[in-house]
DNA sequence: CCGATATTGTAAGTACACTGTCAATCTACA
DNA sequence: TGTAGATTGACAGTGTACTTACAATATCGG
């Protein structure tokens, strides 16, 4: 038999999950910029910096799939750490059509510093919860999202990275 | 003594809590948008639509408290809603700055309709998890978002929701 | 070798998310 | 009463996040 609809109240926005996702997000933020304030990143510019250090030479369609960032908007940050002169692209020989990126002199210094920023940011967003619950809450979120990979449109494909070294393919 | 510096891996990024969060948050929103493409809501609007449902006659600043939602950023989903005649402002008698809002016909009609979706929605993005990680999930999260409500820039406010029925405070 | 197809960067359009500022209006205190 | 301070909605500005579309360029099949 088919079940009545149950009311609609506040309680079934503030206990689906999809709620409670949107919240925490909207805190990890808050206290990612906050921790940070002193170096002017975001969260994704953060990322970004992250990824071209460890990929010099990377493209952008590539790092969009490397930090599992929408590749539109990913021009637009990348245009902003290039105005913060964090960053520098060089037109690839090979391929006329693609930009590479590298990380400039300052976005290296500025990766270096803000390390320790990016950690107590990381610590404050489960402070909250008892040291046993933060890894269980870790371990769950990490399974789930990786299960969900393809459910994102932008899934993550880390594997990419690595094609601008080589076609392995 | 001091701790040497990690070595910057993009791993340090696809463990970082701040990482999971956001990347949960995409694919939230990606599996919501999917399951509820024949309504054109976004889960905001959605958020929006049962806040004034359950508080009619409420207005943008209380509502703004009581899905914790940016009171900017409000003004345009309240636009959206009102274009898309789910809702309608009146004036207030009392107080000549507030706009009240309601739902229209056609918004309680979608609302209605539209919360098999939902659940649908809430159901998938936990779907990959074991029943019992699911429920241990949600404790942690829930905990976790209301014990860093401060952290954020729009604590949610449940009970400001009430003052529009007569000035309790 | 050439045309179909794919990739790259870019841009326009929509929607969230936050920061400020501002005028109109209301409230409370002196 | 009257004005200082708070509240309300509106607007401008930045940045994330996604969609679709397009031109330039590469690559592959015939």
């Amino acid at each position: 038999m088919p079940s009545k609809p149950s009311p609609i109240t506040m309680d079934a926005v503030y206990t689906a999950p999809g709620y409670l996702f949107r919240r925490m997000q909207q805190i990890a933020v808050s206290i990612f910029v906050e921790e940070c304030s002193a170096f002017d990143l975001t969260p994704v510019q953060y990322a970004a910096l992250v990824a071209i250090h460890t990929h010099p030479g990377i493209d952008a369609t590539r790092l969009s799939a490397v930090i599992a960032f929408d590749r539109s908007t990913l021009g637009n940050v990348i245009e902003r750490l290039e105005s913060k002169a964090l960053i520098e692209r060089k037109p690839s020989r090979e391929d006329k059509r693609v930009k590479l990126l590298y990380l400039s002199k300052s976005g290296a210094t500025v990766l270096r510093d803000i390390m320790p920023s990016v950690e107590r940011a990381q610590v404050r967003m489960l402070q909250p919860l008892k040291p046993a619950d933060r890894k269980t809450l870790l371990a769950l979120l990490t399974q789930l999202v990786d299960l969900n990979n393809e459910a994102s449109r932008v899934p993550l494909r880390a594997e990419d990275a690595l094609e601008h070294l080589g076609k392995a393919g």
